[in-house]
DNA sequence: GTACATTACATGCATCCGCATCTAATGCAA
DNA sequence: TTGCATTAGATGCGGATGCATGTAATGTAC
């Protein structure tokens, strides 16, 4: 039914725009830092190794623009490093410096506050 | 679960990006529309009356500011009028031309097009 | 090697957004 | 009535985004 796409669509968008105003106030006052900034130290956190800044864009949702610029703010912070890449003189390596992963751990907590605020009654995906 | 809440975030996140960047794509390319313009000429097609700028401001998820920007392109673009209210001069009340209607009529299959193609195989909510 | 296409990232630019603020109209209290 | 708080909507402003393009490095064909 052409209908029920409509409502899940609505869903979406009321999900998104309520978590989103909620991040950016709560992550914006408290520690700083913007919706997108966390998302990206996010993803640092979670790896190990190094990332080419081509690698972050295929897991952050943003244009490739908007990611270096994000990761440009985020080393103008101090909380991330830029570097050279050996194999391929043209990538990006990024990676957390240690106040970033600080930051990143102070502020886990607020992010997930707020998922679970917005989604504790939420419909669950079946599959 | 803590970590079923961030899986479901990241959908709502992928879901959000794939179909607003589709959205803008398509019905700007064939319409001439943005993707908050369709939101909003959908919603005044939904109703019968005119409808209040704050009413509109609760349906749509834009600031009310960006509403009243939005509106404004669309008079503009002469796809809505707007009118002072007769009981509350503070109030405006915004309606579809014909133009409009039209338009919107015309861009409708498109909209629906792109959320049957994101939302086709999607874990649909359970209640 | 030379020439051209492609890739990775940076940046100029226009646009759109939200916040704070402004104006005008309304409501309410004394 | 006067005076003040509140509300509806418009607007100035700063910031973030995406698109198109620029620059430099790489790959490929010849």
């Amino acid at each position: 039914m052409d209908e029920a796409f409509v409502v899940v669509w609505h869903d979406v968008l009321a999900k998104h725009a309520r978590t989103m105003c909620m991040l950016e106030r709560e992550l914006g006052d408290k520690h700083g830092l913007g919706a997108s900034e966390f998302e990206v130290l996010d993803r640092l956190a979670g790896h190990e190794r190094k990332l080419r800044l081509q690698e972050l864009c295929d897991e952050v949702h943003l244009s490739q623009s908007a990611l270096s610029r994000v990761v440009a703010r985020l080393e103008k912070s101090g909380l991330v490093l830029r570097g050279a890449c050996d194999v391929d003189r043209r990538g990006v390596f990024v990676c957390l410096t240690d106040e970033g992963r600080t930051r990143h751990a102070a502020a886990l907590p607020t992010h997930r506050a707020v998922l679970a605020e917005v989604f504790a009654d939420a419909p669950v995906p079946v599959a």
